[in-house]
RNA sequence: GGGCCUGUAGCUCAGUUGGUUAGAGCAUGCGCUUGAUAAGCGCAGGGUCACUGGUUCGAGCCCAGUCAGGCCCA
């Protein structure tokens, strides 16, 4: 950091200067002559005013004593150019390793690790990044101020699926080995890496942005290894065959996290299924009757091997033509063809008609009617058809009874021989809805069928249409651990509130975790198979394989063949290596072991996502962190909501992306920073032109509040000027004491996350308190008073600790402005460095305060009373005007005070009731140095005919000192 | 379809356990100032608190439903 303030702000060379003008004007007006030469030094502040001669009185020239004013000055500019302007900042931050200096400052200060959630690395970072990185930066830059020590250790998700099919698609087939896909994934990671953390370092958040930690680092891969081997060790992974989401389009089983909905439209049948004779002997049922089953899936009908009912539900036997049909009464109504069936048989409970067996409508085997409470009479039939292979609840039904999950369908989801329809082998299941269908027309079984639209799981990535397919895969055993993960949830603290039913929920509903992936770009699962496709899973193997990749990353398991990997590993011969990889979610949910726990950071004090991240990275933290020590890795959790457009629709990422960049270049990353500031982030985030317009509107407000400060410092050195607050005039103390509530104000709200309190209690400050109020009432003391005199190094003693204040307040906010007005102000450190202003309650009494919101009632009936004179044309601004005030609260010696607070050239007071405003036009002449009407103008000295007395003095002393 | 939420001036936000005519800042309009001037000051307008119904002496706040939107799930 440079030593001294920026040139042109010293006071001492400026009032110099001044002098010297004086010397100069008092020289021309001895020659009576013209003073329109009057020499200035260049101008500083703005653009300069004409020259005196334009003065709008004619024959009076009051503009004469301009020069003896004490005008604000400043290099602070008005414009603040920030696009321009950041990354110089930025530069000089880098250069001195700011990050490192805070760090270093606060080395003895609590710790407060916020662990960051790592953003995939793929694709330009949007608004929604932005978001959530701001708030983290928000957290941390305000704690950090709060005296703690707050390092920020950003980090990235570099392995999965979207990258890897984004590399796939510009790879030749014959180029697809694992390590050219891999080679190829992590520089495309890296890339993407570099382009997000530079635009994130953009916006002014501080980090240690050169070493990231990254999910393809060996020692990030050894992290989540050594982690797996624990659960392994726990007996917590299995290897089973059942259902998965399977997606088409990538090759590979998913996480329920990868799955989005869409709507599509699938046909809706209802299917005939006929009972097996005895079956209807034993019921004493028509021969010949008929299940009707619904199902918007025919592809999966192949793979039937059981029918469930609701044991609750009331089921009758329609007759319709010549067909007796078994359907649940809550739905006949509701089914074509059955609208006016006859019911001919009722069944109070679906109970009753367990155990039938029907045949399979077009394969040559039979089935069973099963009670199951999931059959809803909402929808449907009443009947569902159950094939274990295809669904969740068709498995675990089927478990319950010894079913296989038969799944007769491909990696690319085409039918194989086993589904025992020679017609559809080879056919993609979409193709085979309509070849069934077109099978059940045959067979005379198809009652109904219509076009279905509904919402239906896609892949995120390829966005094909899911099936389940049950494939051999590898889980981890949540149903082990879920009850202590539910207690956990309990033992951490959720904001909002809310958020804590939405993780309860997630886990509760939470199945078993499929964690392998048919992929290349990740970590491999550390298994091997026997010949006779057993595998081999060992916790003291894992650990063995995770010191080498720690070493050499996790290449070496594809770049090393099956004898001599296992060989190193100490195995016996003839095992073959497994090929999957781990499903990228366990790589980010091991972030706690991979990055906390070696940094001795473990459990982090904050975690702060985005509210998809319940079931997302706050659940696979939570459960893998459960599963191995039985702790949550977050005291805290924080959630943000989507940035939204303006009629509330979710922003795109397309359009997001296009604008974050856009708008940190027109507008600067200070007043992004100040829209996440101001916006209640734990709902939806609203964001469009508008709001930004507005934002950037209050930054000019904070920015105009912090300049009109400095500029009123120029001439004032702390270490010489400083007036003790016991010795301030009454309205300082009063100000002094509003500071005092605005810091408690603000600090609180940082330490509640409470943002936009933060913001709206520091821009109305500002604007109504310091610029609408005591900036304006200090205008006379500060530019015609003595310059040395207590009142004025009184108000500048407390402008110096407003700046001081104020600055470091909005530092989290708009770190690269508050940096600029602290340079400004002639500090030579870093904002950042610094601490927040120590939190004081009020000193003022309870009389005290009283009498000042009397006096800000007055004021603004004043004001009122004022601007009807401004009306009627008597008077323009208000030093023009004299007010009468009939008050029981004042006495003539506060007039002083009032004329003080109202602005105006007189106050009288009759203390009296009831309160009692009167205007006139101020009597007496104008002094034409403070513009203040006054009968005793021009009667202090023949030398200065048209000054007050006070202004007399002032000008007099300010001869007087030039002389010597 | 289910779970969890949200809906207060043009914009962003406050509205304490239900209690006078619902607040602030910004924006807008009209003035003033021209010694903060691509600034500053004053005054003013602007709200069926999403809608409907209920509980209550009294509802922005409590209850039910409707509409709109979000996240998650099926």
């Amino acid at each position: 950091m440079r030593n001294g303030p920026p040139e042109g702000t010293l006071g001492h060379r400026h009032r110099s200067r001044s002098l010297l003008r004086l010397r100069i004007r008092i020289r021309h007006r001895a020659a009576s002559d013209d003073r329109r030469r009057d020499p200035r030094p260049p101008a500083l502040y703005g653009k300069r005013s004409p020259l005196p001669a334009q003065s709008k009185l004619s024959g009076l020239d009051l503009m004469d004593y301009r020069d003896t004013v004490l005008l604000p000055r400043t290099s602070f500019p008005m414009r603040a150019e920030l696009p321009k302007r950041e990354p110089l900042l930025l530069e000089r931050w880098r250069r001195e390793n700011l990050y490192e200096q805070i760090l270093q400052a606060r080395n003895q200060g609590p710790r407060f690790i916020l662990h960051d959630g790592p953003p995939f690395a793929n694709g330009n970072a949007h608004l929604g990044h932005a978001l959530n990185k701001t708030l983290k930066d928000l957290v941390l830059k305000s704690r950090n101020m709060m005296g703690f020590f707050a390092p920020y250790i950003p980090g990235w998700d570099c392995h999965g699926l979207p990258i890897e099919t984004k590399v796939m698609a510009d790879l030749p087939p014959e180029g697809r080995d694992p390590l050219t896909i891999r080679k190829r994934c992590a520089s495309y990671a890296l890339h993407y890496l570099g382009i997000q953390r530079e635009q994130f370092e953009r916006l002014g958040i501080f980090g240690d942005w050169q070493r990231p930690y990254r999910t393809l680092d060996p020692a990030y891969e050894e992290g989540v290894l050594l982690l797996f081997a624990d659960l392994v060790e726990k007996g917590l992974v299995f290897e089973g065959l059942r259902p998965v989401f399977w997606s088409t389009g990538c090759r590979t089983a998913l996480a329920e996290a990868e799955v989005e909905y869409q709507p599509r439209t699938d046909p809706s049948i209802d299917v005939e299924f006929p009972l097996l004779p005895e079956s209807c002997r034993e019921r004493g049922l028509p021969e010949e009757t008929k299940l009707l089953v619904w199902t918007t899936t025919p592809w999966t009908l192949p793979a039937n091997l059981a029918v469930a009912l609701n044991p609750d539900l009331p089921y009758g036997l329609y007759v319709a033509g010549d067909r007796h049909l078994l359907v649940a009464i809550d739905r006949a109504h509701a089914l074509p063809g059955l609208e006016n069936a006859p019911c001919v048989r009722r069944f109070r409970r679906g109970e009753e008609l367990r155990g039938l067996r029907y045949r399979h409508p077009l394969l040559a085997r039979t089935g069973l009617v099963y009670p199951a409470h999931f059959v809803t009479g909402d929808s449907g039939t009443g009947f569902v058809h159950i094939a274990p292979g295809h669904g969740m609840e068709d498995y675990l039904l089927g478990q319950e009874h010894g079913l296989p999950p038969l799944s007769p369908v491909d990696d690319d989801g085409r039918f194989t021989e086993e589904c025992g329809l020679p017609e559809l082998v080879g056919l993609t299941v979409w193709e085979g809805n309509s070849r069934i269908i077109a099978l059940l027309q045959q067979a005379g079984l198809l009652w109904a069928e219509r076009a279905y639209l509904h919402d239906y799981p896609h892949c995120w990535r390829s966005k094909t249409p899911i099936i389940f397919r049950s494939v051999r895969q590898w889980f981890i055993h949540v149903k082990a651990f879920q009850p202590e993960a539910l207690r956990q949830i309990d033992a951490v603290a959720w904001l909002p509130p809310r958020a804590r039913n939405r993780i309860y929920s997630a886990v509760e509903s939470r199945r078993d975790w499929c964690i392998s992936r048919q992929r290349s770009w990740g970590i491999p699962i550390p298994v091997f198979y026997r010949q006779d496709g057993s595998a081999v899973l060992e916790p003291e193997v894992i650990r063995r394989i995770a010191r080498m990749v720690g070493r050499s990353g996790t290449d070496l398991w594809y770049a090393t063949d099956d004898e001599t990997l296992a060989r190193k590993l100490g195995l016996s011969a003839g095992l073959r290596k497994g090929t999957d990889t781990l499903d990228v979610w366990i790589d980010s949910g091991s972030s706690h072991a991979a990055v906390l726990a070696p940094r001795g950071e473990f459990p982090a004090d904050l975690y702060l996502e985005g509210s998809d991240q319940h079931r997302g990275w706050f659940q696979s933290s939570l459960l893998l962190s459960v599963a191995r020590s039985g702790k949550a890795p977050y005291r805290t959790v924080l959630t943000n909501g989507f940035v939204m457009d303006l009629d509330g629709r979710k922003l795109s990422k397309m359009a997001g992306a296009r604008g974050l960049s856009d708008f940190v270049a027109q507008y600067g990353a200070d007043t992004l920073r100040l829209w996440v500031a101001s916006a209640d982030y734990r709902d939806d985030v609203p964001f469009s032109q508008e709001i930004l317009s507005r934002i950037s509107d209050s930054y000019r407000l904070l920015r105009n509040a912090f300049r009109i400060l400095l500029a009123n410092l120029h001439d004032f050195e702390p270490s010489r000027h400083q007036v003790r607050e016991e010795e301030f005039p009454e309205l300082d103390r009063y100000m002094a004491d509003r500071l005092r509530g605005l810091v408690r104000i603000v600090i609180e709200a940082y330490r509640r996350y409470e943002f936009p309190a933060a913001y709206h209690a520091l821009t109305r400050f500002c604007s109504t308190e310091l610029s609408a109020f005591y900036i304006d009432l200090l205008k006379d003391r500060l530019y015609c008073e003595d310059q040395d005199g207590p009142a004025r190094r009184g108000s500048q003693t407390l402008l110096y600790r407003m700046a001081e204040h104020l600055f470091r307040l909005a530092a989290p906010m708009i770190p690269f402005t508050a940096e600029e007005a602290w340079q400004s102000l002639g500090k030579s450190g870093s904002i950042h460095l610094e601490l927040f202003p120590p939190e004081e309650s009020p000193r003022g009494d309870l009389p005290f305060s009283e009498r000042w919101t009397r006096i800000l009632e007055l004021r603004s009936l004043v004001n009122e009373a004022l601007e009807g004179s401004r009306r009627a044309k008597e008077i323009g601004k208000a030093l023009e005007a004299e007010v009468e005030v009939q008050t029981p609260h004042f006495r003539a010696r506060d007039e002083g005070l009032l004329a003080e607070v109202f602005l105006v050239s007189r106050v009288r007071v009759l203390q009296a009731a009831p309160v009692l405003i009167r205007v006139r036009r101020a009597t007496g002449r104008q002094c034409a140095r403070c513009w203040k009407y006054s009968e005793e103008v021009g009667r202090t000295d023949p030398d200065h005919p048209d000054l007050c007395p006070r202004c007399t003095r002032v000008v007099r002393s300010m001869e007087q000192r030039t002389r010597t």
